[in-house]
RNA sequence: GCCGGAGUGGCGGAACUGGCAGACGCGCACGACUCAAAAUCGUGUACCCUCGGGUAUGUGGGUUCAAUUCCCACCUUCGGCACCA
């Protein structure tokens, strides 16, 4: 080491800290509207910060950086943000834990991670940083929950609701996971509270949540939201029971209305008291209190035996007249539908397993068309299919593609139902019973009741003396003041929501705060949104496909139905990055001692190698195990690279063969790489790169370093180095005497000319099998190859005199020979 | 159970529109340098083989002159949903 001189040492931390404060004093980053150029939003998900920047930060940011900068020398004015989802209950939890206040370790965590940031070398442009827990950001969450409740898409309501007993608040449906339905932070499992909460109106947007033509959403997305959505469409049929009430239930298969032979409510059914007859009222107000007792997790158990009670009534079919007994089972849900089901046993398996326990009768109106019919006392399961109607009076002989319709139009005429759509989706519930959120601005007067604070009084400012005992009630319900307010209205006595907002409310228009973080009369600057909006490509984990994903196309769409925004559609493409696991193939936890520190691979390797080498271990929306020792090649690779522009080259005589092969690599990796790029698929730039890098280096030995064309290729080179590894790129590019800086330049041009080949390998098969290789000049006709390749001394001697029966040429590529 | 993705050397992965399977890297082996080691550099590296060739992209079929790529069935695995009427 001792010999090696000072130029020739690359230097990692040493080049990175003095590039990186260049850049930073000379706003190398900054991007601001210019009308001259076109724009490129490039958004990543903001991270909640936690307090360090672990390396699957890294993994989502930077090969999008890397992306973002090559969009950037491609010419676009390119805007690529950071912030912080600064809101949420990690704060609070170690605010209890270690008596800090959620405010400070916030801050100060979001302090530490800007840092960590920073050395990544990432090209964002800090003066448009969001922080959500920020009063001048969530003054506008609360005027956008304000808009909502003007707008009728916010709304109060009792209802069951989940409950976390660890994080002592209410959760939305899609923060519960998993079979033992546990809470998505936490693990713990959730119980269920009857609370009056705030939700939002997702479900009205339903539909256009599910239309996802104007927009570039991957397949796996696309499929696990329309699947959370869930439509189904149907009817809704009214049916009369003796004593006149009406139980409506809700349908997909109206065809099979004939064979209905019971029916089901829920056990929380509100007509279940009444249809009760005084013989079953014992044996129904047990299985009913036995069915409350349970938890979700047992009552929704698929694989348990159906269980249920007659209530001793009956109902009218209203479209055959006939008289069905009516039960309730704890398979029936409350919550979906109406609460209330036909049993139609012959065609629905869960009926049917109904009716076999309970020997109620099973009735065919559906036959499957061309084969054997089916017979109710010989099925063994039911006939889910579509079918030819039977045994349903005047519909009776209808074909599978007209009994939906039908059946449709036939119960529309009599007045008892008609088409209806459900969906799987529920309304968002945004409420949270913790102190570390946005407050819902509403207030609550005697008189007036729920009255949305005044717009000029916003924001409502958290106080910041509170005690954060976990009691299950909002802190700032304790507060022995917070709360005294006056109404808006009526000028009374009152007091303000003391619930706070679920985070996923900050997060759901973050991109628009990025915009102009500071603007005061609005939630954004609307030139700044005519510029930049929509966003162009949003990179992320798959994980928020049912949360964040949804909620933020929810919250644009709204915008938009209450002319806030003019699009649609917040984000035109989407792409997601896999996770870097642990080199055990585990997910990294602290527990398995298989956390990767990014700071230390930093601190061993430089960001410049940590960067490349995230780009490329794995597929990039894949992910995989880290590899220690896998890492080690790319340092390889970029001090290699270090070499090949520092250390002394030998003089010689390059052939013009080798100096035309030169340009021709260099030409064909350029277009690779671009396309690459283009394509987010980022191992394969590396690839690339280290295969040209092999090239050169060899002919570098040769004697080429004494060229014009190795000028080009150490200038293409560097370019092409940029996105990947700013640091090293911008210090070669000094170091060759070029203008600074190396990111302001253009992204090169391929020379389609010098890219191509002089000559080509051409392939020769005897009946699908490599026989024979031979060399020919580019752009070859088929006949000359076709006659190239029947002449070569392998294929002659297979042949052995014969005739081939064919033979085909792959222009430029193959010959096979079929004998 | 339903929906979706993925199965390629010892490992991560590559292969653009159906046309040379295994690019690039790790690992491993050997060599150079060194008193020695590390680092570095070079060479080799799918499997079998009688050195002609043969066999290989989860398994079994099919389409085709030609299949990792298209079609059918199955297996394994990961993710989502799950008594949703």
């Amino acid at each position: 080491m001792t010999e090696l001189n000072e130029t020739n040492f690359y230097n990692p931390s040493e080049i990175e800290t003095r590039w990186q404060k260049k850049w930073d004093e000379d706003g190398l980053y900054h991007s601001d509207i210019d009308p001259h150029r076109k724009k490129y939003y490039a958004l990543t998900m903001l991270p909640y910060p936690s307090g360090d920047l672990h390396i699957g930060h890294w993994y989502a940011m930077m090969p999008p950086d890397a992306r973002a900068r090559f969009k950037r020398m491609q010419g676009f004015n390119v805007l690529f943000p950071m912030g912080f989802d600064a809101f949420g209950l990690p704060a609070e939890n170690a605010a209890i834990k270690n008596n800090i206040h959620p405010k400070t370790w916030t801050y100060a965590n979001i302090d530490k991670m800007r840092t960590q940031f920073k050395t990544m070398g990432a090209m964002f442009d800090w003066r448009r940083e969001a922080v959500s827990a920020d009063p001048e950001y969530y003054k506008w969450t609360q005027w956008f929950f304000l808009q909502f409740f003007k707008n009728d898409l916010a709304y109060r309501k009792m209802s069951p609701v989940d409950w976390c007993p660890n994080c002592n608040t209410t959760l939305a449906r899609e923060q519960v996971w998993g079979d033992d339905r546990h809470c998505e932070r936490c693990g713990t499992p959730v119980i269920k509270k009857n609370l009056e909460q705030w939700f939002f109106r997702t479900t009205r947007f339903a539909d256009e949540l599910m239309d996802f033509s104007k927009i570039d959403w991957p397949e796996r997305v696309r499929v696990l939201e329309t699947n959370w959505i869930g439509k189904s469409e149907g009817a809704l049929v009214k049916f009369k029971t003796q004593s006149g009430d009406e139980i409506e239930v809700f349908t997909t298969r109206p065809d099979t209305l004939w064979g209905v032979t019971f029916m089901v409510l829920a056990p929380e059914h509100p007509l279940v008291k009444k249809l009760t007859t005084s013989g079953q009222r014992t044996q129904l107000n047990e299985y009913i209190q036995q069915a409350l007792r349970q938890t979700d997790i047992q009552r929704e158990a698929t694989d348990k035996e159906k269980t249920g009670v007659f209530t001793g009534g009956y109902a009218i079919n209203p479209v055959n007249g006939a008289k069905i007994p009516v039960w309730i089972a704890d398979y029936v849900l409350m919550t979906y539908g109406t609460g209330a089901i036909m049993g139609v046993p012959a065609h629905d398996q869960r009926d049917f397993d109904f009716a076999r326990k309970f020997e109620l009768e099973i009735k065919v109106v559906i036959q499957p068309d061309g084969i054997a019919p089916i017979k109710s006392d010989e099925m063994e399961t039911s006939f889910p299919a579509y079918g030819v109607m039977v045994n349903s009076g005047k519909l009776t002989g209808t074909k599978a593609d007209q009994a939906f319709k039908r059946a449709i139009q036939f119960v529309e005429q009599l007045g008892v139902g008609k088409a209806s759509t459900n969906y799987r989706l529920r309304d968002w519930l945004i409420s949270r019973q913790r102190y570390w959120g946005a407050p819902i601005p509403i207030i609550y007067c005697e008189q007036c009741g729920a009255v949305p604070e005044v717009e000029s009084q916003l924001p409502i400012l958290l106080p910041d003396d509170v005690e954060w005992k976990p009691t299950g009630e909002s802190p700032l319900k304790l507060h022995p003041t917070w709360k005294n307010t006056i109404c808006p209205q009526c000028g009374g006595l009152a007091e303000r929501e003391t619930d706070t907002m679920d985070t996923f409310m900050c997060s759901s228009w973050y991109h628009l705060r990025y915009l102009s973080p500071h603007f005061s009369e609005g939630p954004f600057d609307p030139q700044e949104y005519a510029y930049w909006m929509p966003v162009d490509i949003y990179t992320g984990g798959i994980e928020h496909a049912n949360m964040h994903l949804i909620y933020t196309r929810f919250f644009h769409k709204a915008l938009h139905s209450i002319g806030v925004v003019p699009d649609t559609e917040p984000m035109l493409v989407l792409r997601n990055q896999g996770m870097v696991l642990g080199e055990d193939s585990e997910k990294m936890s602290k527990s398995r001692g298989n956390v990767v520190a990014p700071d230390k691979l930093v601190n061993q390797y430089g960001a410049d190698t940590v960067r490349a080498y995230l780009m490329f271990f794995a597929r990039w929306d894949q992910g995989g195990p880290w590899s220690s020792t896998g890492i080690e090649g790319t340092a390889r690779w970029i001090r290699r690279i270090w070499a090949l522009y520092n250390d002394p080259a030998p003089r010689g005589n390059p052939s013009t063969d080798l100096v035309r092969n030169l340009r021709r690599k260099l030409h064909q990796t350029l277009a690779s790489v671009t396309r690459d790029f283009e394509l987010l698929e980022f191992n394969t730039i590396i690839s690339s790169l280290m295969e040209l890098m092999n090239e050169l280096t060899k002919a570098k030995q040769s004697g080429a370093a004494y060229t014009p064309e190795w000028k080009e290729a150490l200038k293409i080179y560097a370019l092409m180095l940029a996105p990947v590894a700013p640091y090293m790129a911008e210090e070669l590019w000094q170091k060759m005497g070029r203008a600074y800086s190396i990111h302001h330049q253009t992204w090169p041009t391929v020379d389609a000319l010098a890219a191509a080949e002089e000559e080509i390998t051409l392939i020769v098969q005897i009946n699908g099998k490599l026989r024979d290789r031979i060399t020919v000049p580019a752009g070859i006709s088929d006949e000359d190859a076709k006659k190239e390749a029947l002449a070569s001394e392998v294929v002659r001697k297979a042949l052995e005199g014969r005739q081939p029966r064919q033979v085909i040429v792959v222009p430029e590529r193959l010959v096979n020979i079929v004998v």
